[in-house]
DNA sequence: CCTGCAAATGTTATAATGTTGCAAATTTTG
DNA sequence: CAAAATTTGCAACATTATAACATTTGCAGG
């Protein structure tokens, strides 16, 4: 049996956050990139979720901090954070998840949970390769792998009508 | 140096879309479900573009034919046609492609150049199994693998100020 | 034939997601 | 401190997608 990766284990999820943020903070210093308050704040509550958060989410997020914010506000510092490898964009579902492997620079799979929407992010990195391979086979110069697998997490195979 | 797939090398676009709407109509036919002139339209648009449509661009071209359509006419066009394996979504552009391999049951991979836009389907039935055993050695269970690449395709190469 | 049901389409309105453009504030730099 | 650059605020707007309900069409059984 394998050993279950997070988030599907319990874990001090306070601690986790607390440790994205702070590995946000050295990679920011380290990049001369300003971790200005939004932004920062704006991770936490992305990291505060294991679950994907939509731009608007976030924004309701911050209205309820008493942060008067507009899209625009929210929408610039996401790009910031996937600009500096922060959070993943998930394509499929126009949302944003924490990214595990903050300034690694990699390139993420992600297992979505079609029923409880918790997202796993793995590295695959022979899976990328031989994506990227097969790319240039095609004489295709890539540059970028949205690599995404909805299906069912181990939490909610056999309890189908939960959420 | 390798044979270079469509739609990178020229064709008979005609024939190509014509040989497309007549495997949806068999297709169709085997299933028992009704290709109705809009939804045969609606793949026809799709086709005679190698760039992934938007909806939007969709009900554009049907005002066009003089069929005064809205949003809901065109989605459900498009619902039906990803029902039946006629199309694929490409999430990371909010569009719609021609399924090269209509009636095979198949998770395609996509390489959409982002100078041009041109979107070429690859089968990539290896990597595909090797994300689904990824997956499963999570004890996830995959469903739907989304799996596109941004680049550039071979044309769009040396020359990056065109379109 | 026609009647009644199911599937498909029409229509209006609205929700959800994302962007543009410019002004004000803040931070950095010289 | 003053100039330049970056960040934020803000209003309007653009794009993508769905909800809800009315109407029409295709078709099987009486």
């Amino acid at each position: 049996m394998p050993e279950r990766a997070l988030p599907y284990r319990p874990h001090n999820h306070q601690a986790c956050v607390a440790q994205a943020l702070s590995d946000a903070r050295t990679i920011c210093r380290h990049e001369n990139a300003r971790l200005t308050p939004i932004r920062e704040r704006v991770l936490e509550l992305i990291w505060q979720s294991h679950k994907p958060l939509g731009a608007y989410d976030i924004l309701a997020k911050l209205a309820s901090d008493g942060h008067n914010a507009a899209p625009p506000t929210v929408y610039r510092a996401l790009d910031f954070l996937l600009q500096h490898g922060l959070i993943h964009r998930i394509a499929s579902l126009n949302a944003f998840v924490g990214c595990a492997h903050a300034g690694e620079h990699h390139r993420g799979t992600f297992l979505i949970c079609r029923q409880c929407g918790t997202v796993l992010e793995l590295a695959m990195p022979d899976v990328n390769q031989a994506i990227e391979s097969a790319a240039r086979a095609e004489a295709f110069l890539p540059d970028d792998v949205t690599l995404e697998v909805a299906g069912l997490c181990p939490r909610c195979q056999g309890e189908q009508t939960n959420d």
